[in-house]
DNA sequence: CTTGAAAAATGGAGGGT
DNA sequence: ACCCTCCATTTTTCAAG
């Protein structure tokens, strides 16, 4: 595994903001010229540095104004009742991100909805299917301050 | 403000996943010519549903492999701290999200941190010397199990 | 929406430090 | 190892129908 030198981490920080600039845009920002940028980018890539990319969409836009961290407490605490329930909760579309956590509940879910009413039949019919889950805890997010939807380097 | 048709939500949904389609393979994916592909992506552009495009990075590889998720009490609830506290957040690079939230805490942060040092001394050195802190409470994510950094259509 | 063509970017070859 | 300057090919972009 190689190292990545400062022009490397410059190239990460452009792209991780914005991947629409062209290589020559890049390369004027870090002073070379459209070719290095371009093996420096490819091998970003094949390395695994940067993983896909995607266009930001707006949530609010798309009937989305909600924005909900749920927690959930399983029922018991086994493996299989785990991946039980990630699997559940990876056909719901409305949940956005879903970890494994530390504390008093086991896991935390990032929840998109319309409205309440949405979020409302979320909980009822789609939370509410899920065998394994024991108790859940809802923590609604009033604004969104910051979200670089990255690392920060 | 204008409706989205099936072929505006199918683009959408294709490029929130994978933006470096060439507008050539995007249109065969929804059975349409280059052209009208590049128009419509174009209006989903100026219209704001989609913001912009990034190069998702790997995080870990990245140094940053712990996430955790602090819950942040304010020592007041007056507009000016909670203002204050954004600003102070805001600067902090290992923050990579910053919500105002309901119920016990008042924000909450999802940080990236290298390991238990780097967030240790992230709680003390960072937050630390923010004033308006009043308390704070940390949740160690075990695994990452969903993250579709974006909406769900 | 389609065709089609100008403008621009990509992605290599070949050579220099 | 790393960079540069071309240049063919592909893609983007935008007319006109």
């Amino acid at each position: 595994m190689e190292e990545l030198d400062n022009t490397d981490i410059h190239l990460l920080k452009l792209l991780g903001d914005d991947s629409n600039m062209t290589m020559k845009e890049l390369a004027a920002k870090v002073n070379l010229s459209p070719s290095p940028v371009f093996e420096r980018v490819k091998r970003l890539e094949s390395n695994g540095y940067i993983k896909k990319y995607i266009a930001l969409l707006d949530a609010e836009k798309l009937n989305h104004g909600l924005i909900i961290f749920c927690s959930i407490r399983l029922k018991q605490h086994d493996k299989s009742i785990g991946m039980e329930f990630v699997q559940d909760i990876m056909k719901i579309k409305e949940v956005v991100e879903c970890y494994n956590v530390s504390g008093d509940y086991d896991f935390l879910l990032k929840v998109y909805a319309r409205d309440m009413k949405h979020y409302q039949d979320f909980v009822f019919n789609k939370l509410g299917s899920v065998k394994s889950i024991g108790s859940t805890h809802s923590t609604f997010v009033m604004s969104e301050n910051k979200n670089s939807h990255n690392v920060n380097l």
